[in-house]
DNA sequence: CCCTGATTCGC
DNA sequence: GCGAATCAGG
């Protein structure tokens, strides 16, 4: 396989929408992750902008020779459409009342979702800023490595997994291992 | 051990 | 330019 155009763009694309190489060479086929950060360092986009540790902002100067019309320096913060698969159905995004929610559907065999309560706050927050990035699996595309946690209502059509990448030998993610498991000394502290 | 990206260097 | 091997870190 080599780098043609379409390839390179999806690479890019990834890239930026911050899946891991591994992630990449997986949907690009015929190539490694090794394969894919190589590629990566070559275009010179080695740094996506995560939301951390942005230190100094690089003022990338241009050769002041012909200053190609590029426009891309950030693909704005918008809900990834990235997985043209899964999830699109019910379009807009939080309807401000829905029908009727709270409800308990009927599965009982749903993992813990702990409900706002006995869940360190730090934990909790790190949670939502998480779901932010999840990658919105559906069922199917759950693997052991995947992080299995659920998110919102699985009655309605906005119901999706996190899909983070998930602690080795865990079901899910860190930052949802952090709200799961909860050490039960922290939980009689807190409860005392 | 699982994973991540970064670098090196022979091809 | 390419990417496997290696390195460094979580």
């Amino acid at each position: 396989m080599s780098w043609t155009d379409e390839r390179v763009e999806l690479l890019k694309k990834m890239w930026g929408e911050g899946q891991s190489a591994s992630q990449i060479a997986k949907e690009l086929g015929g190539v490694t992750r090794n394969a894919v950060i190589g590629k990566v360092h070559r275009l010179g986009l080695s740094n996506r902008t995560a939301g951390a540790a942005p230190a100094k902002a690089e003022p990338k100067e241009k050769p002041a020779t012909a200053p190609k019309a590029e426009a891309k320096p950030k693909p704005a913060p918008k809900t990834e459409p990235a997985r043209p698969a899964a999830a699109a159905p019910a379009a807009e995004a939080k309807p401000a009342t829905p029908p009727r929610r709270q409800i308990i559907p009927a599965g009982q065999p749903l993992p813990p979702q702990p409900s706002a309560n006995e869940i360190s706050p730090e934990a909790l927050a790190k949670v939502n800023e998480v779901e932010k990035k999840a990658k919105k699996l559906t069922l199917m595309e759950l693997t052991e490595k995947t992080c299995k946690w659920p998110v919102g209502d699985p009655a309605t059509d906005d119901f999706w997994f996190c899909g983070l990448p998930a602690e080795p030998g865990k079901p899910y993610c860190e930052a949802h291992v952090g709200v799961a498991f909860q050490p039960m000394s922290a939980r009689r502290d807190r409860r005392r």
